[in-house]
DNA sequence: TTGGAAACCGAAACCGGTTTCGGCAAGAGA
DNA sequence: TCTCTTGCCGAAACCGGTTTCGGTTTCCAA
């Protein structure tokens, strides 16, 4: 039923081979050995050879919990989920640990996870995750204006790396995609197809991206040559009914618009329903964009042209740039950010 | 702009209280220590009573990877996600890992989590944990009904928990959610009100729920004294566009159902979708029902009718689970499962 | 009173690494 | 040729725990 089953537990059999092995087969001392394996510089070259070598050959991985026990690193990076958050990051989730997973893993690195509901009890997830050392350093999803998780950390002098920028760069690592450029090109996508009056839905705007989004709407409203209409801008708007809350404040305008940006696919599709309700068919009467990439986009009625954010590779390149911020490089040399891209598909027409 | 900065690092001021610390507080020794928080029996009460008193107040707790060392356990649980499955389970992931954090860290565990693509990935994923003791014990969510893990870990005689349940039932602890006898509950409530021909789209085979609850259709089809039409049956939708897909063929039968059961809410709203692309009333031309409790459910015109599954408990009761198991406690003692709650909204009325 | 078994704790080895320190040999400068 | 470095490695201490092994006391029955 199960199928034939291996050899069976180890038995004491193959045991792990551990830095002794290492020394007596290369007729050193374990001392040697280590040195040899973590760059000291009174080991000659040709023995570091050899014993990379050994390592290679033999299979050999330094326990990380062994280490840990002297350097107080267990080559572990920590993510603390924020639950009460809205559901904003949940579709995205799977596919950014993913990205995590992979980058710590190929350098040998694993990732521990926790969650927590309020922001005090997450803070504390923080302190017992330090205290324990089960992590060596945190990946910071959704950076927020005014964060408590930076000022922890940097007053603990741990290192983290940011999924969002900081105003307060001081040794603030981070990786980011520029949704304030999205959002201009979506303006300058719209003004091509002759629309003039564009409305503007925002997300969370305590977090990081919101003013930049919204700044990038403006930016793209200026360079079109369009006039910025307070009365069309919305905020705060992250989930679908969020969205058709604001779409059906927009829509009732006097002057309404006859394209709407959105700063999250959800609530893009918010202004989807709220179009529906008034008979507006979205592509032909309303013009709408979104930004992340959520599949239920895909599968909108008409899809939803939008600004996709590969939630993989941001999680592969966070991971990365965590571990080498735990080695000791400068925050200064580990910000990167990247482009949303841009798909065009069919909620989107001529004014 | 990030407010006052706590002192500054540690400084190497307050460090953490080892056990050295506690045996001089004691006037004991640090192996009278660990014997007596490890309930060896060759410690008095009183001092037991003294040392774990003492812990307390020194708010003292054994590092776990100084532990490890020796022990070779680490107070970790694993978690590795498979990715090519599809999305099915990402709209519950964030629930069900802040249940097993939840779990874990009640007990002052924590959890390591990877992902893999491929199957072979994920074997090698878990050796990769298992060889570095990154975990001493696994939760397997979405039990297959021929798993390659389960064979894996029982052939390491390494300990595993299931989310779903396992015909080879030796060795395996697990945790499920009754879904067979949801949809016994379906067919009841919809032979309530009238209905007599009733279909039903099943999810994955290769997952051991799917049979499940393809027999609790059929059960409660059998109580209501109804017929099993073959051609009103589809299977492996785990999708929108799968769900849609089945409702057609369904559908298109010459004598179609007045009410189609659906294993997963996903499929539920494929339904919809073929529905309304004929021009039928959900809940009033054709009912429908589902399975999981996605929040797109609440959300769809009208609501769907559906069996709401608490990932978020069935995560915490999981990492129990793992952690008595990786303590010792005989599989056959750690099996639960749960029911569904059924939530009676807009997606069905009478015949 | 004595001998033996419990009951209970200390001493020391061990786990798998890291890191400090000291010493030997070869090479360089005088 | 003799010292002084330098280069390179071994010895040993250490990290924070666990576990084995003895060695005292105390209790109890003989």
């Amino acid at each position: 039923m199960e199928g034939p089953v291996a050899p069976l537990s180890d038995g004491g059999a193959r045991k792990r081979v551990t830095i002794e092995d290492m020394a007596q087969a290369l007729g050193l001392t374990k001392s040697t050995v280590s040195r040899a394996m973590n760059g000291y510089p009174d080991i000659s070259e040709a023995t570091r050879l050899r014993v990379t070598r050994m390592a290679e050959k033999m299979s050999y991985r330094p326990l990380s919990h062994a280490q840990a026990i002297k350097t107080g690193r267990t080559r572990s990076l920590g993510l603390v989920l924020q639950l009460s958050d809205h559901d904003a990051q949940r579709p995205f989730l799977a596919e950014f640990l993913a990205g995590l997973s992979e980058g710590a893993s190929a350098e040998g690195w694993t990732l521990t996870v926790a969650a927590s509901d309020s922001h005090a009890a997450m803070i504390d997830t923080f302190r017992a995750l330090l205290r324990d050392g089960k992590a060596d350093g945190f990946v910071l999803p959704r950076a927020m204006s005014d964060d408590p998780r930076v000022r922890l950390l940097r007053a603990e002098g741990v290192p983290f790396v940011l999924f969002g920028r900081h105003k307060n760069a001081e040794g603030c690592a981070w990786f980011d995609v520029l949704g304030e450029e999205a959002m201009r090109d979506a303006v300058r996508h719209l003004a091509g197809l002759g629309h003039r009056r564009i409305g503007f839905i925002n997300g969370g705007m305590k977090y990081m991206y919101a003013p930049l989004r919204a700044e990038g709407f403006a930016a793209g409203m200026r360079e079109a040559g369009l006039e910025i209409d307070a009365g069309l801008m919305r905020q705060d708007a992250m989930t679908l009914q969020d969205g058709a809350a604001a779409a059906e404040a927009i829509l009732d305008h006097p002057a309404p618009p006859t394209a709407i940006v959105c700063a999250v696919d959800f609530a893009a599709l918010g202004v989807y329903r709220a179009a529906e309700a008034r008979g507006l068919a979205i592509g032909r009467d309303l013009s709408v964009t979104g930004y992340d990439g959520i599949p239920e986009g895909l599968h909108a009625q008409p899809p939803l042209t939008t600004f996709a954010v590969d939630n993989r590779a941001a999680g592969a390149a966070l991971s990365t740039l965590l571990i080498r911020r735990i080695r000791g490089e400068s925050p200064d040399a580990l910000r990167q950010t990247t482009r949303a891209t841009f798909i065009d598909r069919g909620s989107t027409g001529p004014a």
